[in-house]
DNA sequence: CGCATATGCTGAGCATACGCACTATGTGCT
DNA sequence: AGCACATAGTGCGTATGCTCAGCATATGCG
């Protein structure tokens, strides 16, 4: 008798975890005007040495270059970073944060640090390896 | 000393094995003209007894009301699902699987159930309740 | 019955993410 | 120099997901 609907529960839930997860975390930055496609962007710009181009920032981010535009762009409207034309390459920006941006990143980055250690509180270090191994399973077979 | 762009790796995993696995899924739904969300919502129709309100198919599928207009509209484009008027209701629509739906349904879900099973292969059935263990422990801190 | 309130669905608008195609520019080869 | 080709960024279009507002309809209470 095969069960009708057959849908894999082991990857319903991870789809699950990872949503209610996002939908934790998004929730605690929005107060901030952050969000977690803003602040993983402010932390790519944040700790590089130089002000990065859009191409290396998607590089970076692991992020399509034409969603960094969209983000830069949303970034750029609220005064969070600058976009200036590279001095070598003159198809090329190079962004970087602001002062506010700088500030809000720190804040954001803070917020996020929180939430995600809450969210995996009940985790300790050997149970955080195991969950890392298993999940790396998973990523070897969806190249 | 803090480590400057302190983010939680294990929580970038997760993110991360649940954009390459659906990615995965995608991709192979796609040349069938299906998609994750389109399967979801053709899976809770195929799965219910009687054609579906708006409302119920959201909630069981898990989305906003909003999204499954969205979906169904899309589906109902592509001659998929019908939508007709609830008899007793007359705000509610009963959205039900056409016979293109159905074949529809069926071809997505065999496609998304190799895909699954490729990419868990190698998970073993103790490494699956190990894994949903660990993700149920991170889904009950983030209600 | 009539009115307040709740519910069902969708329009409008936003955020995140993608691919494709195009323009502008850089680069390398003859 | 001149042409072919590659690269950088973005306009346009699409998909998935949300919230909020609004309209139509149901329902419950006095």
């Amino acid at each position: 008798m095969a069960v009708q609907g057959s849908s894999d529960i082991l990857v319903d839930e991870l789809y699950e975890t990872t949503y209610r997860l996002r939908q934790f975390v998004e929730a605690r930055l929005r107060e901030k005007g952050a969000s977690v496609a803003r602040l993983r962007a402010m932390r790519m710009l944040a700790s590089a040495p130089k002000p990065l181009r859009m191409r290396d920032l998607s590089e970076i981010a692991g992020i399509a270059a034409r969603t960094a535009t969209t983000i830069v762009d949303s970034l750029e409207r609220d005064g969070l970073v600058e976009r200036v034309r590279h001095p070598q390459d003159r198809r090329a920006f190079l962004v970087r944060l602001t002062d506010e941006g700088l500030r809000c990143h720190r804040e954001a980055e803070e917020i996020d640090r929180l939430a995600l250690a809450e969210a995996t509180a009940a985790l300790n270090a050997d149970d955080r390896a195991q969950l890392r191994a298993l999940l790396g399973r998973i990523r070897d077979h969806t190249a």
